[in-house]
DNA sequence: AGCATGAACTTTATCCATAAAAAACAACTT
DNA sequence: AAGTTGTTTTTTATGGATAAAGTTCATGCT
């Protein structure tokens, strides 16, 4: 059956909102509940009757009212927000990453869905989705073949990358100065000013900076190839340091220097500068997944 | 029910075995026959039972020979040994580029089932898969965007593929004389000199040749996203050429010789040359392909 | 021991069913 | 006329079943 992940996120988002203070003063109709959540009004109109159910709100002649306090058991518990298709791609990245599963082993669409609890059909929708990611390969009538997330891998995943950026980072520096995006890196680096002086606290606040900076980049013109690159990279990295967390901060640090010199060389205009800029940077992040690779 | 397609296929290709005498002297063994086809011995004895059904082989003491002589009736029809995903994508495919399907329709997977003939699940396996090619877009709980086979994508794809092909074409003129692929890539040239002679006669078989050169260029230093874009231009330029026949033969002639003048440049080695030879014919690739679809 | 056939078992490709979510339609209200 | 809510219809997300194809085990023959 379909989960109801959907509703039930949707019915978290509410009671937030009420507990906040959100929603004082009458809670807005049916239709703009519905645009604020970003969910289907038939949705909206379930967290609705569940609400009043547990008389969070209260319905006195078709006029609804915040009804009693929100306390923390009215929420339901994360997992249950997650719709099985994320919790597969979960499941599947820590297999992958973390359990020794080494270059060359076949995958196994059945076993994994027993191993993961869900259908196999969810398993394979997975698997087509990944195989985009060059780590895994489909035999057809026999199985999909796991490439290894291997040094090879991190190279040619590289090699790309470098040649995306400084395509992009060129084309960015050579916008007219009335491009809005200058004044967004300007935002930009000083978030990154800001992030370096309190490195000891938010740290991990860095991965999101950095994703922010690279697709900046890559606004200026944009190329749908490149952008579906970026997610590849993104998504890699996400799950590679969620289990790879040595040296976590003074990595990001170095990083944040590096944004900086980056982002200078990109005001600057000046190609040479903006090349040896981005190479270093990159040069860098690659040296990074490389060592995490070797320890790991 | 799972199609029969891959049994078919395999007794299609042993009868034409047959039927060529390229099995006289008796019948290889279950395993031999087995990798002759490529294919699970278990198929291979199925394909043999029906060989025997039909008297196409006949049995005694054990021992096989060849029967009847085969006839063209014996051969299953070609649409039967194609697998449903096959078909789903070619019914796909021609429904996007010679349909009137404009950029921003949405894409139903319950309707194009039913106009496909199959289960949801192979429309939703095929539309994942397809994802990949910047074509169309997901939205969750709502179906596919169809983007639009426009002007805006040939532009973003041709723009990687120049970045690729230059990096690959340097770096294979940069290899060492004592490469295989030199006489591979001198090979080549001779086929595309044969080609050219006959052109009015074999101006389709172009395509396969065009195919071989470039992934020729990509073999000297190899990275699996490039191979990747790359099936990404064979696979859309198969179809939407499929549909498009305009001008083949001038158009093929032309890049014949655009080929021939690229290989020249990849065997002095001159990187300036290369570079023009490489780009004019990328660029003159792109100018047919964008008068095509003005004209469509 | 090494290869051929036979039989049993496992996995993939494919269809079908259904609750949840979205969309479309209808009727009311201000 | 535009925005509400109620109702019905359509579509997506997910599980389940099964024939075809692949793989492994068993047996027998040189």
């Amino acid at each position: 059956m379909r989960t109801d992940t959907v509703y039930k996120k949707a019915f978290n988002r509410t009671a937030t909102m009420l507990r906040d203070g959100q929603l004082v003063g009458g809670l807005p109709s049916e239709n703009e509940l519905r645009r604020l959540i970003g969910v289907s009004r038939t949705t909206v109109r379930k967290v609705l009757q569940e609400l009043v159910r547990r008389e969070l709100v209260t319905v006195r002649n078709g006029i609804r009212t915040v009804g009693r306090e929100v306390d923390g058991n009215d929420c339901y518990p994360d997992a249950e927000t997650t719709p099985r298709a994320k919790h597969v791609e979960q499941q599947f990245m820590e297999w992958m990453l973390r359990g020794d599963t080494r270059p060359g082993t076949s995958i196994n669409e059945l076993e994994l869905a027993r191993q993961f609890g869900v259908a196999t059909n969810g398993i394979r929708e997975f698997l087509i989705r990944f195989s985009r990611f060059g780590l895994i390969e489909k035999r057809p009538n026999t199985g999909w073949l796991f490439k290894g997330f291997t040094e090879d891998f991190a190279l040619e995943l590289f090699e790309i990358r470098v040649m995306f950026e400084l395509r992009s980072a060129q084309l960015f520096s050579r916008q007219p100065d009335s491009s809005p995006l200058w004044s967004k890196l300007a935002a930009l680096k000083m978030a990154h000013a800001d992030l370096l002086e309190q490195i000891e606290s938010r740290f991990h606040d860095f991965s999101g900076l950095d994703n922010r900076f690279h697709r900046l980049i890559n606004e200026a013109s944009p190329n749908r190839f490149i952008d579906d690159f970026y997610d590849i990279i993104t998504f890699i990295f996400h799950y590679h340091y969620q289990w790879n967390k040595q040296d976590e901060k003074q990595r990001n640090q170095a990083a944040i220097i590096e944004h900086v010199a980056y982002i200078d060389a990109l005001e600057s205009r000046d190609p040479e500068r903006i090349e040896r800029a981005c190479k270093a940077h990159l040069a860098s992040a690659r040296a990074t997944l490389m060592r995490s690779l070797i320890w790991a």
